[in-house]
DNA sequence: GTCTATAGTGCGATAGAC
DNA sequence: GTCTATCGCACTATAGAC
């Protein structure tokens, strides 16, 4: 056996499958039981049969283990944003990306999520980091909008509506007492939005 | 002279008037002048003739120097949300909100907006502090919505378009090339609000 | 790795307003 | 005299320079 072979081998379990999904897997367990300060990063690596290194080289930092979707969740918006028949309206193209986000919240994410708002909820710091990132996706809205042609300040206002539906939309999604699906709560939101400000 | 006399003197402006106001105009020269980070919380301190220790007692850290003001404009918002006509929908307390919050966006403070907008732009850590603040508004006129009775999510809603529509008023206000006033600004907004998601 | 500058805290002393 | 804003000092924590 060639030496190339024994090292591919010896990396089976270190380049295990989908390490950076083990490492959120893992933090997500541990600072639920034991709550996000109490939680070291080298805890979250071991496991994860990973190391502290590891860790840093898929995250900025502690906290980001918590947001690695949201990248992902953003390019969703973006893409049916911009993918949005040119007939359509503003409002029309951001409520065609929420739906579209829909994606990631669906009914086997749903525990996930639930516990990963209330991991946020329970910390200031995680908090703040979930505003920016919510601030992030109403500008990369915005600026897909302007994209298509929409000016300012249209673009900004829509996006921020939209972002408004989204927090609404997804409160209710991980509210304990819920069952209603993402595209329901997204609807509802938007047309209630509509009547509100009628 | 006596030694006494000489401390008397270098005493003087010890309790000379407004020191906190002092503290926040000489910051907000100085962040201006050299940057945020390139700024010393001793060489504010010294510039409004008090002491580090001083500033510290007035603000809980560097920051919020550039943010004490945000408790006046949550103050003026609730108080006109809250003392909107109980036939007023909601939307219609929370444009009142928005209009009476005006009273510190007048023509004599727009340059110092101005300035302390560019300095909160340049810096991220302050970016977020805006964040924090603009959240803190929304939820407080959520708040104040549902002691009127609002239920949620209407009451969620409502305050997060406000503050959508706050943000986009507040953008246009500071911006350099623009001299429309801030009643107009937030009636203009709020209206293309209604035509956006209608 | 040590060294330095700065942010931020705790607490007791003091100066001046009342 | 009381009350409180301010000061002085000693401290910890941490980020950056070297």
């Amino acid at each position: 056996m060639s030496a190339a072979v024994i090292a591919m081998i010896g990396r089976m379990t270190r380049w295990g499958p989908d390490a950076k999904g083990r490492l959120v897997q893992s933090a997500l367990e541990l600072y639920a039981k034991r709550g996000y300060d109490q939680t070291t990063v080298a805890e979250i690596a071991e496991r994860a049969g990973l190391t502290e290194r590891t860790f840093f080289r898929h995250f900025a930092d502690k906290k980001e283990v918590l947001f690695a979707g949201s990248n992902n969740l953003r390019d969703l918006l973006v893409t049916a944003v911009a993918g949005s028949p040119s007939s359509a309206a503003p409002i029309e193209a951001v409520a065609a990306g929420l739906l579209a986000a829909g994606v990631v919240f669906n009914e086997e994410r749903r525990a996930h999520s639930r516990r990963r708002q209330s991991i946020i909820a329970a910390n200031a710091e995680l908090r703040e980091r979930e505003l920016i990132k919510m601030a992030s996706l109403a500008s990369a809205i915005a600026d897909t909008l302007r994209r298509r042609g929409v000016p300012d300040p249209a673009a900004r206002l829509t996006a921020e509506a939209g972002i408004a539906v989204f927090r609404v939309a997804f409160d209710r999604w991980v509210d304990a007492d819920n069952e209603v699906g993402w595209s329901d709560l997204v609807r509802g939101s938007l047309a209630e939005l509509k009547v509100l400000v009628a």
